[in-house]
DNA sequence: GTTTTTACTTGTAAATTGCAAGTAAAATTA
DNA sequence: TAATTTTACTTGCAATTTACAAGTAAAAAC
């Protein structure tokens, strides 16, 4: 699978890997949700088909923003887990987040509202860098089979 | 055109807006590019199909992201600016500039470097406020017919 | 050894993106 | 004033992406 960029733009550049319905969603979801496994995606709240979800693991690993493993004690189950490069999205998924929170409670008034918004509204460089650290420290334990 | 949400998650909320492969490039070609005009966005770099860019222009305008109107000395052609909403993803896309340039090199060599990617690494939030003002005056500019 | 679970794949349909040609209104030119 | 050009699309059809539903195979559980 190789990605086609349409010009010299960082920013068209980055779009052309993220800007589908479905790759920053799994990145929220791996980086806020604790989705680490195939079934942890397909039971999330957003229900992605299993063919696209399949497709779309593929295309973030082959782009450096997840990686896919086995623990030794278990060779059925495999791990998604990002990388410091799937963890440099995290500025933009909260960024999202606060966007989604100032101006979409018109056009979808089921938007939840948690404290993690509140945080971010506060102190959104220490969320981000609270998320990464989080994230990291639960890698490594994953990682090192004391889950 | 009736935006279905996938759940009440304002992260995927966003994303249901604006995660395809056109919305936020369009939005990039409005802050950064000088593109005010459906001709403006047809001649860029990324050469986007005339069909598509009426569709998403619409859907920009619907979601509140942008509006459209013609000068009273001019009923031809329509001028596309940014709201206040569509303003507030600026965030949005100077983290996407800072994360290609930090990440995607690698897969796309082409990508260039400029030095509005420097002034971002150096102060961000300067670079955003900065980039919004320079809009809004601009925005006041054209409105006024004094481009 | 059998059943269940997990991670997919497959065939097909629906939705989105894209190509190329065409249209109509407004502006420009002759 | 008439003809031509420009601008902003629309249309018909094709290619790609997303989605549904059923099926498969390996590994784990019973």
């Amino acid at each position: 699978m190789n990605t086609t960029f349409r010009c010299d733009c960082p920013i068209t550049s980055a779009l052309d890997i993220l800007g589908d319905k479905w790759m920053l969603v799994i990145v929220k979801q791996m980086l806020l949700e604790e989705a680490y496994t195939f079934k942890d995606f397909t039971e999330s709240d957003e229900a992605i088909a299993t063919n696209i979800l399949s497709t779309k693991l593929k295309m973030l690993e082959e782009a450096g923003i997840l990686t896919k493993s086995k623990l030794p004690t278990n060779r059925k189950t495999n791990l998604y887990l990002l990388t410091e490069m799937g963890l440099f999205l995290t500025p933009i998924i909260v960024e999202l987040a606060l966007w989604s929170d100032a101006h979409l409670r018109g056009m979808n008034p089921a938007i939840r509202r948690d404290e993690g918004l509140v945080h971010m509204k506060a102190d959104k460089e220490g969320v981000v860098a609270g998320l990464q650290e989080q994230y990291r420290k639960m890698r490594e334990q994953l990682l090192s089979g004391s889950g």
